[in-house]
DNA sequence: CGTAGAGGATTGTTCAACGATCCCTCAATA
DNA sequence: TATTGAGGGATCGTTGAACAATCCTCTACG
């Protein structure tokens, strides 16, 4: 038997996504992007027909998503892409809150492994400069993301992963991408400063003043919205 | 328009399940209860007959226990009771520090909220007078989902419920549940009663050692009990 | 003893059908 | 005018069947 340890990370790519992730893939990116906007009935025939699945396969890929909350099932009426509620978006934040300071304040001894969150910061600075406000947003979640990997554990990580996604459904509903995304360049990068620094309690610091002040800003644009742009909550 | 809001509560008990779900209800019940121990494989056939639903919706409910980590599916040889390596025991309890120890610490003031932890505490303790193991453990997950509770997030409620119905998958693969469940009682309580007299610091600690006793004293008899068990990891 | 292959059993996938439910419309009534 | 109720159309939920693909077991053979 030769070396075959190399494998196993090609068997991902193999064979193993199915039409149903795939049809799951396209709906997901389509919804980041904003092109089903919270609210929207998908509907099983017309998406289905466009796609060239058959129902039960898309069915599936409406059960994954709605396992990661982006669309709601109500028993015969269908699937909706997601309506967060203010008590959502709070609630992210406490996820946020709770898990993020405890993987800061769980890390061992320096120096810790902060590639990932510099290529974030860099991701968000190149997409600053190309003034694309939509990246920036994509960058910061990706910072986090990182961040969060630093706990070494699967499933905290798909858990947040399923977090941040919900959280960019806020994203969408909200007008100004600029003013809510921009300030928090500079503190991403501040908050690796300190973690490339060693300093774990400045770091559970600026974290911790960083979410207070994104979920604030947040809720107070995203309540303006909600109420006056009258998405379909039901 | 008459006083509604009390009405708003009612609403979950009338929202109707389908068909799959119930079948998941059922399935996921007698999984956590031992009825079929991890590695069993669940024919469609014989399910679906024994409970008189079709292929289809049988292996909707299957999916849906898919995602929740409590079945593992092999094309096109089935799905079977999942059956946990180390490695998942060990991120499992790396979530539950990273997650019960931060609850606790993000706790407010005193006095907190401590009558659903009681309420385990005594329900552990007559399991025990009961001589049944089972409901000790039972009555531990209570204990725990209690204390995640205090937190006040529905998203960390649900990721943690799914966290311990996963744990109890390591339970039923281990022979002594006794051993392994009376030690922790008098340990629960007396984190109870550190929570009651408002002492946070003390709780914590507390907490930090009750897991890392219960993951190594799991992790020794169920490292054993797998390897001599041969259960069906392929 | 080991291997190749046939046959049976089980799963993977799709389709069509029918009942159930929801939503919308419209008419009747107070 | 506002409310209620009936009807119809659309969509979802579930079933059953059919066929292909795959796996498992057992047998026969070298």
């Amino acid at each position: 038997m030769a070396e075959l340890t190399g494998l196993a990370d090609d068997r991902a790519l193999l064979g193993r996504t199915s039409t149903a992730e795939r049809v799951a893939d396209i709906l997901r990116s389509r919804i980041a992007e904003g092109y089903f906007p919270p609210g929207t009935r998908l509907s099983e025939d017309s998406i289905g027909g466009a796609l060239g699945v058959s129902r039960n396969t898309l069915r599936e890929a409406f059960r994954l998503l709605t396992h990661e909350r982006l669309l709601v099932h109500e028993l015969n009426r269908g699937v909706f892409v997601r309506v967060l509620t203010v008590e959502d978006v709070e609630d992210i934040y406490r996820v946020r809150r709770l898990v993020e300071c405890a993987v800061v304040r769980g890390l061992g001894r320096p120096p810790y492994a902060v590639d990932g969150l510099a290529a974030a910061v860099a991701e968000g600075r190149a997409a600053a400069r190309a003034r694309d406000w939509k990246g920036v947003s994509t960058a910061n979640i990706h910072f986090h993301r990182e961040l969060v990997a630093l706990a070494g554990s699967d499933r905290t990580d798909e858990v947040m992963r399923s977090v941040f996604a919900e959280l960019r459904l806020a994203f969408h509903v909200v007008d100004d991408p600029r003013r809510l995304h921009e300030p928090y360049l500079a503190r991403n990068r501040q908050l690796l400063e300190a973690l490339q620094s060693g300093d774990r309690t400045e770091a559970e610091r600026l974290l911790t003043e960083y979410l207070d002040d994104s979920l604030s800003g947040l809720v107070d644009t995203y309540a303006r919205r909600v109420a006056e742009g009258g998405l379909g909550t039901r």
